[in-house]
DNA sequence: GAGCTGACAATAG
DNA sequence: GCTATTGCCAGCT
């Protein structure tokens, strides 16, 4: 069990209609500052294990991806299809839709 | 096989 | 409170 597949099952246990920060799925998977390897994994591995890499954003709610194949506009409309309210700053409000691995995320032990 | 890069976050000043 | 530096490790060259 590496870090890359404790990332994909974290991200995969977010529930519908939530989001996540790098930071959080980073924690979840076991390493507190490895939220930079997050990104890089999910941009591997994304449409590989067929992950809802749109659901995780940065710390400040907001959408970071910068890759041609994963814009902004793709992300926020992946979005707004889970019910998810997405300023038009490509921001999301944590407070309301903001997960922070409250159920099986934690069954890492 | 070794080094560099990378969808970020946390700590220190 | 904000800016600057360090840290994490998988994937690519």
């Amino acid at each position: 069990m590496t870090f890359k597949d404790k990332v994909i099952e974290v991200v995969a246990s977010i529930p519908y209609g939530k989001v996540t920060t790098y930071g959080t799925v980073a924690l979840l998977a076991g390493i507190p500052r490895g939220s930079r390897m997050v990104g890089a994994i999910l941009h591997f591995n994304a449409e590989r294990f067929d992950l809802p890499w749109h659901r995780v954003v940065n710390r400040h709610g907001y959408i970071s991806t910068n890759c041609a194949e994963h814009t902004r506009d793709i992300q926020k409309g992946l979005l707004e299809q889970e019910g998810i309210e997405v300023s038009p700053s490509f921001i999301v409000h944590l407070k309301k839709y903001g997960w922070f691995g409250e159920d099986e995320a934690i069954k890492n032990n």
